[in-house]
RNA sequence: GGGGCAUUCGUCUAGCGGCCUAGGACACCGCCCUCUCAAGGCGGAGAUCGCGGGUUCGAAUCCCGCAUGCCCUACCA
């Protein structure tokens, strides 16, 4: 093994002072540890669930760096938990990726030279270190019982004591133990944790200490032989020679135990970052009833990926300048370990909202055709492959009104519908009367036939010319036509959306709407 | 109970001992633009920088204490 692995060094203060200037000056030495050793980056998710988007932030974070110095970005399937895991939730996990546009260079699905990359399928590998722990004194078996460790518990909670395991399985007599073999106790293993502080130096953290009676005798195998959490994750980051493990801070606790597991094995840990955790108002973990929790959920809702991406990425950093619009390409070249917060950053969705609206409106029309024509269908639309030139020319005009994709439809509907029925009671009858009004939409409808082209001035112009003959204003002319012409009163731009709309529709429209108006004189 | 970490407008953040009577963005309010709705432009309100000590000529920035919050404390990951 190697026992000097890339990484970013740091001075052991905390102050965000020292850590950037750590960060700024990074750079040379970055690069001069990555062009010695390769960077190795992975994001382990569990198969409890789809992409979470605590994980999706994770699996940025760790693909940008990877990208950004050339390195390798792993995907490792942790599912040694058979209780909660889900083969079948691996498949969302990795849509959510690749929505996201984070693409990996090895995982259980695309291989690559250090697999197998599901946890499960490596049970061999953590056995060996496991007993290799075990030879060396490092580790024993166990054989207290599940009853005997509650009580302990107990009466530690009880007397308000640290609720830690005493270590009270290491010493049983061959006797003892023969007994309790015999009793049908199965041993789980054990790490031998002697008193001792540890520490680690964290990019994001800084250094982090602990006291020596901090980690206790911790299980580093199950009964049944297969490794729990801890171990599985140090001898496969070993194996897999990642160089910098980059999580959540809710592993901090873990590292710990880990760095001890490293030095027991008489490996060398990788570097270590924490992000800081996305949190609900009331800063607590994020969880569903707080949104969204799953990426899969944001791209049924609307919400670009570009949008998502950009929005997780200012959860706990920024860049240090007043910039705050971001392409995955852009973060690559900016973002910097160095430069994340260490306090938690609460999930705004309508911040989400605005990052969303921003990108839907730096989309070019056709990109935004293409995906919003998919939403459009599943929104109930009915859409004719010969439509799409015509679906374009609509959407044109509804760009910055497009909040959120799913709702092309609803904001769509009227260009489509063409046996629109306009209500006509939508209109305020306050200048004029409904009679009054059904008269001036004749004449709007005879302007309709006439004018010639049939665009966006022309229409303008002419409409003009007639609210003025007619002695009305423009507005009190152009309320009664919208609604006419496209069932709403809030629409784009009238004539641009009556050129788009076509003198066809527009024709039917109008007559429909004088003969509710002739219904609502009379009645 | 123990340990670890954190704390700047409601929220995301800038801040690297004097450029800070604390900057930007979201949300909110107002005005402008305007055929409606948006988008956009301009402006307003909003943070005694969690609290208390200290160091210093000078502290949001450094140190100590306290409070509060979060995470971990499994034969879960």
């Amino acid at each position: 093994m190697p026992n000097s692995r890339p990484r970013w060094t740091r001075s052991s203060g905390t102050t965000r002072a020292e850590r950037s200037i750590a960060g700024n000056t990074a750079g040379p030495g970055e690069i001069l540890r990555a062009m010695t050793q390769p960077i190795r980056v992975r994001m382990a998710p569990s198969p409890t669930g789809d992409l979470h988007v605590g994980n999706a932030r994770t699996a940025l974070c760790n693909y940008l760096m990877a990208r950004r110095l050339g390195g390798a970005f792993i995907l490792r399937v942790e599912d040694t938990d058979a209780q909660r895991s889900d083969a079948s939730h691996e498949e969302g996990i990795y849509e959510g990726l690749r929505w996201l546009g984070l693409d990996w260079d090895e995982g259980p699905n695309v291989g690559g030279p250090f697999g197998p990359y599901r946890q499960s399928e490596r049970q061999d590998i953590h056995g060996e270190a496991v007993q290799q722990l075990l030879a060396t004194e490092r580790a024993y078996y166990d054989y207290t019982t599940a009853e005997e460790r509650a009580a302990e518990r107990e009466q530690q909670r009880a007397e308000g004591q640290p609720q830690r395991y005493s270590g009270m399985g290491r010493n049983f007599t061959a006797a003892e133990i023969a007994e309790r073999k015999a009793a049908g106790v199965v041993p789980a293993v054990r790490f031998r944790a002697d008193p001792k502080p540890v520490r680690f130096d964290d990019i994001v953290l800084g250094t982090i200490r602990a006291g020596p009676d901090e980690v206790d005798d911790f299980v580093i195998a199950r009964g049944d032989g297969s490794a729990l959490y801890n171990m599985a994750v140090v001898v496969d980051d070993e194996h897999m020679r990642i160089s910098h493990v980059v999580r959540g801070k809710d592993h901090v606790s873990n590292t710990f135990r880990q760095v001890l597991l490293y030095e027991a094995l008489g490996w060398t840990p990788p570097a270590f970052a924490h992000l800081p955790l996305v949190v609900n108002r009331r800063r607590q973990k994020f969880s569903s009833r707080d949104g969204a929790q799953w990426v899969g959920e944001y791209r049924t809702q609307g919400y670009l990926p570009e949008a998502l991406v950009n929005f997780l990425i200012f959860l706990g950093w920024a860049p240090g300048d007043e910039r705050e619009i971001f392409s995955l390409e852009e973060l690559v070249r900016e973002f910097r370990l160095e430069r994340v917060n260490r306090a938690d950053a609460v999930f705004d969705p309508q911040r989400l909202d605005h990052f969303n609206g921003v990108w839907i409106r730096r989309l070019d029309l056709d990109d935004l055709a293409k995906r919003a024509w998919t939403y459009a269908s599943a929104g109930g639309l009915e859409l004719r492959p010969d439509q799409r030139g015509y679906f374009r020319s609509a959407l044109e005009l509804e760009y910055e009104r497009l909040s959120h994709l799913n709702r092309t439809a609803e904001l769509m509907d009227f260009f489509f519908d063409d046996d629109l029925v306009p209500d006509m009671r939508q209109v305020r009858y306050r200048r004029h009367s409904a009679a009054e009004t059904a008269r001036a939409l004749e004449l709007v409808a005879g302007l309709v036939d006439a004018t010639e082209p049939f665009d966006d001035p022309t229409l303008e112009a002419r409409m003009r010319a007639l609210a003025s003959d007619l002695g009305w204003k423009a507005g009190d002319l152009f309320m009664p036509t919208r609604i006419a012409v496209t069932g709403r009163k809030a629409t784009p731009p009238l004539f641009a959306t009556m050129e788009v709309l076509g003198r066809q529709r527009c024709r039917e429209r109008l007559q429909r709407a004088l003969a509710g108006l002739a219904k609502l004189a009379t009645a």
